[in-house]
DNA sequence: CAAAAATATAACGTTAACGTTAATGTTATA
DNA sequence: TATAACATTAACGTTAACGTTATATTTTTG
């Protein structure tokens, strides 16, 4: 029993039937298999992308079109892996692999800026907190 | 020459007039002063929260509502410190402090939570990048 | 002070990311 | 096997966060 229906992904993932759907609406997940009667079947890696997805629209904010772009690097990466190993130097794959590695590049330096402002943040609101729990506790003294 | 209209400020920002009324709209930021015939004259720190509201924004992809809730607890805090120290201990304004002080304390998780997963993220990034760049040193040496 | 440039309000338009409802077909179960 | 419980598509609805346009004032400038 590897394949799951829609309702089972849903309560796997945290997310709706109905958002699943528009997942697959928009290629943000590739179409699953179907049943004979047209029922959707997913499979485990399924579950595991769409519980990827979650996660990084949660924690980051990422705009659904951002986390194509990023998911789609981490496919390519995964899929061609092989693929890539024989192939010609100064060939296609390899202006291929370069442009791979400009946009890991490229993402790295952003969650990087974004890690710092929010140690920043955290800083500042660890400060906010000293504060109020020192006039609490100076009034409790009173 | 303290006093700004909204063009000034739009420049100064990076956002636009219709998304400054639009927070005024929200209440996102309090209504400025107004001239004689109506223009909104900005001051000096009215430029400084609405920085304050793209960074948060941009870097944390918080929504507007939660931003506000944010702001607010800042503010307060700013706002009434002075106040504060005064208040018989019990009254309402100890409840309110207690109030701020578990606001902050969901905020600071949350922040934890978000930088945890962040730092998870990055390091499959590198990983990956790292694997990347191994494939592409590896064939320029054939 | 008259024309040009900027501002104000009001209202309708737009896009992303789903929610909701309806009509119909499919699977599971007593 | 009937019937309850789920699935499917299609289409319209909703909310946030602005964009755009129109019309009327204000402010600035030659």
């Amino acid at each position: 029993m590897d394949r799951f229906k829609i309702d089972d992904v849903a309560k796997a993932t945290g997310l709706t039937k109905r958002t699943i759907r528009y997942y697959e609406e928009i290629g943000l997940i590739k179409p699953p298999a179907r049943s004979e009667g047209g029922t959707r079947l997913y499979t485990a890696e399924d579950i595991e992308r769409l519980k990827n997805i979650v996660a990084a629209r949660e924690v980051l904010g990422f705009s659904l079109q951002e986390l194509q772009h990023f998911l789609a690097l981490k496919e390519t990466m995964e899929t061609h892996r092989a693929e890539y190993r024989h192939a010609a130097a100064g060939s296609e794959k390899r202006r291929e692999l370069e442009q791979i590695s400009a946009g890991l590049r490229r993402q790295i330096a952003m969650l990087e800026e974004k890690m710092k402002k929010m140690a920043m943040l955290k800083q500042e609101l660890d400060q906010m907190a000293e504060r109020v729990d020192a006039l609490l506790q100076e009034r409790r003294e009173e």
